[in-house]
DNA sequence: CGCGTTTGACCAGCGC
DNA sequence: GCGCTGGTCAAACGCG
């Protein structure tokens, strides 16, 4: 009964949307509201336990939000070095098979292998930085479209030869300056695994939070000169992070611009252990979203189905 | 109107 | 030299 009441009250308070919850506010409203209306001592208990509930769960999700920021930055990072302990393997043994299909081509000259690798620098010249993620999508999602956090404009897609899905071309926005491209096309055998194949590395810090995340709450000062890099100050913010996840994050850290620095609380270690398992997999992205948004879900919203 | 995407044209490398 | 293929360009187009 007083469920009921309370719900409607807040359902009134809300817009359209009664399931989901703008609870954190409107804990503080409803209980305002509360004498107004003929209000039992019950009532009023309830709404308290409510509000601090709600409190608390506020601030694990501002924790969980900053672990995740935290994770996702050790999870970059080891991204990279991992990248390019991949590439530096990779190379190493492609000279090497190189070499050995080149001695066996002409078996004339057995003198120079050296000169070979002199005639063609270009190849690996031309392949400064090359990496690989796998991606899980929806099956039913064919934008092709890789959330890494960076922002990337297309510029072409070819069918090619021994893939039936296409492959698009991207160049990071920044270019010409950061010189960083990327191609993505579905798996062969599974189509629901995106491989993004990334060249060259960025010539600027990797997310551009603010610019994704809040075109709407506040400006930037920093509205990107041609000459200055994309400045940032300090250490990256820790929304900095979430695109690469889930942009739809932004809800959830929205309006509250708290000082929640309380890194330290959190056991750091634990986390860059996780970070550096979770790297072993390349669908961490995925799953990570997946897993926070159900988590965050299950905290205090209900789900909204369109 | 500005910006990003789409898409056909074009180019370069490679094998035959 | 020719054709195939992957990669890039740029005009057209759509969207906010
Ligand atoms: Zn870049």
């Amino acid at each position: 009964m007083e469920e009921a009441w309370v719900s409607t009250s807040l359902g009134l308070d809300l817009n359209t949307d009664p399931h989901r919850s703008n609870e954190l506010n409107l804990g503080l409203e409803f209980n305002f509201m509360d004498p107004q209306k003929k209000t039992s001592t019950s009532i009023k208990d309830e709404a308290g336990d409510l509000e601090a509930e709600l409190k608390r769960v506020r601030r694990e999700n501002e924790k969980l939000e900053m672990m995740l920021g935290v994770m996702t930055e050790n999870y970059i990072t080891l991204q990279n070095k991992v990248a390019q302990l991949a590439r530096e393997r990779e190379e190493r043994e492609a000279t090497t098979t190189k070499k050995r299909k080149e001695e066996a081509l002409h078996n004339t000259d057995s003198s120079s292998s050296e000169e070979e690798s002199c005639k063609k620098p270009r190849e690996s010249a031309k392949k400064p930085c090359v990496s690989r993620a796998y991606v899980r999508t929806d099956p039913s999602d064919h934008s092709l479209v890789v959330k890494d956090g960076y922002q990337w404009r297309k510029y072409g897609q070819k069918v090619t030869r021994d893939n039936p899905s296409p492959r698009a071309y991207f160049k990071c926005s920044f270019a010409p300056r950061c010189p960083v491209k990327k191609k993505v096309q579905k798996k062969a055998d599974d189509p629901t695994v995106l491989m993004a194949t990334y060249e060259g590395e960025h010539t600027h810090p990797p997310p551009t939070p603010h610019d994704l995340l809040t075109p709407l709450t506040h400006n930037l000062p920093v509205s990107l000169p041609s000459t200055a890099l994309p400045v940032f100050s300090g250490a990256i913010p820790r929304e900095a992070t979430f695109p690469v996840i889930k942009p739809n994050f932004r809800k959830i850290g929205h309006g509250f611009e708290e000082k929640i620095d309380s890194v330290c609380d959190f056991p750091q270690l634990l986390i860059q252990q996780l970070a550096s398992t979770l790297t072993k997999d390349p669908n961490f992205n995925t799953v990570l979203a997946a897993a926070i948004t159900g988590h965050t879900s299950s905290l205090g919203m209900s789900r909204r189905d369109p």
